[in-house]
DNA sequence: TCTGGGGTCCTAGGACCC
DNA sequence: TCTGGGGTCCTAGGACCC
């Protein structure tokens, strides 16, 4: 009863959408409830993959990442759509502003995902029941399914979502770790993938808990930076502030396409670095972003990918200098071969209000380094919190 | 009949400078 | 005269996530 006052440091809340494109697609379509229904991309040419399954299409076996021929094959009866992202984006732009409408503290992760710190929330219940409202609301007023977890930090939280869906609500606290994370197997575990999952099981290392007894140490020696954070979460460790600035702090802005048949004609590869360009200069028009660094992706018939890049003397934007830019690099680079993918990526974006005042230097010195320092600083918030005072007590009694 | 497209972060090596 | 050590920038690749 009551929890949420007794509740110790922060509350974070992690609001995971359900099969979000088929979701979106059933919302505008209500025919299509009940049914098993799959987002793919190119579904008419060979090379598509599911990329979002709804629930009575997983009951059948179909599965995100599938090729679309095995999907058919698993349930032939599968509706196929194709997907439509600008559909996806306005619902996610819905889906924030309800979740702004608890708290400011909101950060998108994802197009259908995101953190809530609820810390300064005013319960007027119990916790559990504010994240049954804000459920039912994300289902009544958008038709939308989403599973919540609710933890003292990022990491408990988002592992705390996963641990019921669809449209779960699961409060994950500090004491409970060795009963409800523990015994997960380590693949499970939001870094860990399926090399390290590999690695670890090498080492005798199966389950989170297992991660958890071994020490940050022996863990950095083996596997790096990623290693200590293992080691910390699995503790239930968590130091990374809910950032809402962070989704407008684009790091690198890329289209890439894989095409229908392998292509060895030069002037048709060309041709698709042109269409490439074009688009990458159009979204970075839309951030009002520019770049000095072009990045060229070719990935040959035999799935071997090489990417090359190069930082250029001055910031560009436009499709032509882009499109000229990726051109030289694939004539400098291409071996000739058949071509599977290709992509061309902006890397080390620059608001355009900050690339004017690279004009002046002795400005521009001055403000890198004070933004080198500020890094430096967030580093360690990051690592230890901002309130270094409160470690340990970041729990509920 | 195989395996998309959008990203982020980390690592490691080499160039270069003092 | 036979070779230090620190730091930054750049690049490529890989792991991971949705």
């Amino acid at each position: 009863m009551n929890e949420g006052r007794t509740w110790k440091g922060k509350v974070i809340f992690h609001v995971d959408m359900n099969s979000f494109y088929a979701s979106v697609e059933k919302v505008y379509n209500p025919s299509l409830k009940h049914q098993p229904v799959a987002i793919a991309g190119n579904p008419k040419e060979r090379r598509g993959i599911v990329v979002t399954a709804s629930y009575e299409a997983r009951a059948r076996g179909v599965k995100t990442t599938m090729p679309v021929w095995e999907a058919r094959e698993k349930c032939p009866d599968l509706i196929i759509l194709p997907p439509d992202f600008e559909k996806y984006r306005a619902m996610s732009r819905q889906i924030f502003e309800l979740l702004r409408s608890y708290s400011p503290l909101v950060e998108p992760v994802s197009i259908d995902e995101g953190y809530v710190d609820m810390t300064s929330y005013f319960p007027a219940q119990e916790i559990g029941q504010v994240a049954k409202g804000m459920q039912q609301k994300l289902l009544e007023q958008l038709g939308l399914p989403a599973s919540i977890g609710i933890a003292p930090n990022k990491f408990l939280a988002k592992m705390a979502s996963d641990m019921k869906k669809p449209l779960g609500i699961t409060i994950l606290r500090k004491r409970e770790l060795p009963e409800k994370l523990w015994p997960l197997p380590v693949e499970e575990m939001h870094g860990v993938g399926k090399k390290s999952a590999q690695q670890l099981r090498r080492l005798g290392i199966h389950t989170i808990g297992d991660l958890a007894t071994h020490s940050s140490t022996f863990l950095e020696l083996r596997f790096g930076k990623k290693g200590r954070l293992w080691s910390e979460r699995a503790n239930g460790m968590d130091y990374r502030k809910v950032d809402p600035e962070s989704v407008h702090e684009v790091k690198s802005v890329g289209n890439s396409t894989t095409l229908p048949y392998d292509v060895e004609d030069k002037e048709e590869l060309k041709k698709v670095l042109k269409q490439l360009s074009e688009k990458v200069a159009k979204r970075l028009k839309e951030k009002e972003v520019c770049t000095d660094n072009i990045q060229l992706t070719i990935r040959y018939n035999d799935r071997r990918t090489i990417t090359r890049s190069e930082t250029l003397p001055d910031a560009l934007m436009d499709a032509r200098d882009i499109y000229n830019q990726a051109v030289s690099l694939f004539e400098q680079y291409w071996n000739e071969k058949g071509v599977r993918l290709l992509g061309v990526t902006a890397l080390d974006v620059i608001p355009l209000s900050d690339a004017s005042k690279q004009l002046d230097l002795f400005t521009y010195e001055r403000e890198n380094k004070e933004m080198k320092i500020n890094k430096t600083i967030s580093k360690l918030v990051d690592k230890y919190g901002d309130d270094i005072i409160r470690r340990g007590t970041i729990d509920e009694r």
